[in-house]
DNA sequence: TATTAGCACTCATATAGATAGAGTGCTAAT
DNA sequence: ATTAGCACTCTATCTATATGAGTGCTAATA
């Protein structure tokens, strides 16, 4: 096969099948479609041009003699020529209300309200990976005595977030020694992000004086302990129920596996995880998922900042035969939106 | 109609109907099954009794000249006439392994798990209402100043559950005010349950002496506001992949009405606060889950305890037809396995 | 050279009729 | 009280057939 830039009007026709495609979901016959989007060729020279764009690998048939279906190929090049142009729409027509954000204060609330608006607008499957801690700024540094040798170690971040951790200790402590190591990790890690904690901090103040060994070293020793193999970020999803209407979902056992996946978590989770580190919108479609064949589904995610840093996602996942021209501005607004939220909330 | 007792024959036949359509989903027809359970019967006469069943409202026909199936009384008659006999089964063949328990720590992790079996050995979909705290004994109170006027307020109860909730303050108050305000509240309220602290002991507190009046008033105030409105204890929910399978529920219409529901969760939550109030198993068919119509669902559950409180549920929803002789056991025994678990844990 | 008209062929889908199978209700005989 | 027999009903399944939309190819046209 010869590799071959699109010329304008094959360019015009592979976007305007695949649009065809997603709204009707019927393979893509010439006939009909110069008709309906009035083409002025006539079905044979849109036949060539199907033909061509087949052999380039935008197109397939599901069976001879049937239209056309875009491939994941073609669906990448009608989402990337979307994505040069979307920005105008931007703004318009989508009805994420930031004043909602504001009235709520518990983060949670905000990131389920967020993923069920996603799924209410979009009608499809909302997602979020909530902010993971690493970059938020510690607060305060709690650490009590549930039994003798278990304790609860609680961290407080600047934006309200609460993390708490059992962590078992090889030697009974008394609680008005925790209070000490509490006291002393509060003045010392306060206004310190949990990545600067972990990566160096914490061997920084091994060497602190001022401060009984003993207390610095248990102290120390029970953070990197509690920050250690810290939990996931969760994720939140809302609108399950709209992947059933779906209709490439007719047979069962897709659609089973679909939501397997989804309520299983943890590969949706390492795939969002990957996707926070990437700027802006990113679209995964179908077979692109690489870690495990969801099939005819696609992710659309936005990473959401804290300052500069990533720390989460939002976004959607529906039918890769999907509105992306509704889609992905939503994705990509309600991603800056957070951004902002959670920036001045951080301030 | 008249209101009459079952005699023998027609409740065993009763029995082995509903458990025919149990098993195979189909309307049971006369001929087939005298045959199939060797009854020493004609068909005719099973078409009798059939038909006085039918008027007894025990059975229904889906339309002339189909067999019959059960209504949700005779599901009912099955699952009580179940539940005399199936306490000798309990622990027999019901996986739910003890030391799995054991080895977890953090609460929402174990109820995870939990969810996770009663799925997996179901075969339908897993919930767990998690503990109510009103009955959890407090242990530790920490009050930490976020803005100058937003406070986290931080309940750790003594089986590890730590309870968070933003106030917002009237006037702002320094973190070494908080300070006092956290050592008074530990000092005053540990040892106590939520409920005790609701419903009494606040008020008590109010003329405390030995103490600044200023900080015991606020503090006090702090506490009601935080424990006013409480957020209600979380629902675990896995193996919804689990109800796609469900032959009666091809219609995808129903379907979603089901996803729908139980993504909700308030309305779910509501009927398992319900059920977290009645002793032992419990089972909800079909329409009598008065809140909403889940059509084709039934739910099991099993209210689950602390003590002697009923803190919480755990349990399964499945169709309306299914297999309860295994699945009515299973989760009376994982309630109370849970209990022992939890009542062991906060001692 | 690019486009178009025409034609034979393919495939999926929809429709209608026929048939088989399982079930019921009723009546009369045991 | 139970059963055999019979006419009737409803569903599911199969078959055949027609229809429509699509393709690829070739030859004519601009």
């Amino acid at each position: 096969m010869i590799l071959k830039q699109l010329n304008e009007r094959e360019a015009q026709v592979l976007k305007a099948i695949v649009y065809e495609y997603i709204s009707t979901g019927k393979p893509v016959g010439s006939r009909s479609f110069v008709q309906k989007y009035s083409f002025s060729l006539s079905p044979a020279t849109m036949r060539n041009i199907m033909y061509d764009l087949e052999q380039m690998g935008y197109l397939s048939q599901p069976h001879t003699s049937a239209g056309r279906i875009p491939t994941d190929k073609g669906y990448r090049f009608y989402v990337d020529s979307l994505l040069d142009t979307y920005e105008t729409v931007a703004k318009n027509g989508v009805e994420v209300r930031e004043e909602l954000l504001t009235r709520e204060i518990e983060l949670d609330k905000i990131f389920m309200s967020i993923v069920r608006m996603l799924s209410l607008i979009s009608k499809y499957t909302g997602i979020a990976l909530m902010p993971k801690p690493d970059f938020t700024v510690v607060k305060h540094i709690e650490i009590i005595s549930l039994t003798a040798n278990d304790v609860l170690f609680i961290i407080v971040t600047r934006t309200g977030i609460v993390i708490h951790k059992n962590v078992r200790l090889s030697s009974p402590v008394n609680q008005d020694e925790l209070y000490k190591y509490s006291r002393f990790l509060t003045a010392e890690l306060s206004g310190y992000s949990l990545v600067e904690i972990k990566q160096s901090l914490i061997n920084q103040l091994r060497t602190v004086t001022g401060i009984e060994p003993q207390v610095r070293d248990i102290a120390l020793d029970i953070t990197e302990l509690a920050l250690k193999d810290e939990k996931e970020p969760e994720i939140y999803i809302d609108g399950i129920e709209n992947l059933l209407h779906i209709p490439d979902m007719v047979e069962t056992e897709k659609l089973r596996e679909v939501l397997r996946f989804i309520e299983q978590k943890d590969t949706l989770r390492k795939i969002m995880e990957e996707l926070r580190q990437k700027e802006g919108v990113f679209t995964l479609i179908g077979e692109e998922i690489k870690e495990i064949a969801i099939p005819c589904c696609s992710i659309i995610a936005s990473s959401y900042k804290i300052g500069n840093s990533p720390v989460g996602v939002v976004g959607i996942i529906g039918p890769t035969r999907m509105d992306y021209e509704k889609v992905v501005p939503l994705v990509d607004y309600t991603g800056k939106v957070v951004s902002n939220f959670l920036t001045q909330m951080t301030k």
